[in-house]
DNA sequence: TCTTGACCTTACCATCATGGGAAGGACTAT
DNA sequence: ATAGTCCTTCCCATGATGGTAAGGTCAAGA
């Protein structure tokens, strides 16, 4: 199987798997004697765990982690468990993060009228510059990119 | 003011306010005759709104629309309260994709047993490779690079 | 057998918000 | 005057991903 055919049957770009290997989170991967990688049905079954993985929030650093407790068969599921629950606990705190965005904007938006009158009270408040402290901000920063489109 | 207070005093660091005017978000300040960039208190102000903004989640494009009903004195509160609405929206939508992968991963979590065993339903289960489509991968690529630290 | 088109390879560039660092100039307090 | 802290610009890095360009390979059909 060619890097192509894998990207389909694992439903990652090629340019992905390339990255992977290159980043070292896969191991290289064999080559024809032209130079293109195969990939044997093993190494498809790797990057769909990867993918799903990925799916389910957990950073790369976090997946090498699986990964490895994948590979090893004597390993105890309590580690990987261990694993998903903090995945979970990050998850949720993230949700509350956006959660309290969003509760304040929409106290905001309640409060402004939005008819054709200037006076509205989510620039008087984002004129205040209250601070949310750092937390929020590292998170948000990474909405932003998100949202700000490709 | 110079920059590091100008920084101090809206919470952003002078680098990202150095950033946003290269960026066009905020005009170029006046300098000194030695080049040193000056901020007088609206230009403070105008950062604080910034970060506000930023905390409340605003993607930079639409801080932007939104840094330009600021300073529009005829502006209409109809206008910011629909960008508000969009934001909110967004965070929504965010935060039930992450919901979602949390309900999954909990539900994993559940049916593992959590001891010294080797079997996993989370390993089984990533194995799988099941989809959820390109919007939640979109996010979560997002929230890997956050939890990755830098 | 030759051609064509689809695929592969590497290498480089861009994104976006942000930080780090270096090299050199400016200001401030002792 | 000297030290130390600030400022300036410029370059580099992040992380996951896409794009593109130049060139090699392979499979199918004429």
């Amino acid at each position: 199987m060619n890097i192509g055919e894998a990207a389909t049957a694992s439903g990652m770009s090629a340019k992905m798997i390339r990255y992977y290997e290159g980043t070292g989170l896969i191991p290289a991967a064999d080559r024809t004697t032209s130079g293109y990688r195969i990939y044997s049905e093993t190494e498809v079954q790797m990057l769909r765990f990867i993918r799903r993985a990925r799916d389910l929030g957990f950073p790369v650093e976090k997946i090498e982690d699986l990964l490895a407790l994948w590979r090893d068969r004597s390993r105890q599921s309590a580690d990987v468990k261990r694993l998903a629950l903090e995945q979970i606990d990050g998850l949720q705190r993230r949700i509350q993060e956006m959660q309290s965005m969003m509760d304040t904007l929409q106290h905001l938006a309640d409060a402004c009228c939005g008819d054709n009158r200037p006076d509205c009270p989510i620039l008087t408040d984002l004129g205040k510059g209250i601070s949310q402290g750092p937390l929020i901000r590292e998170l948000t920063s990474k909405l932003q990119s998100r949202a700000g489109g490709r």
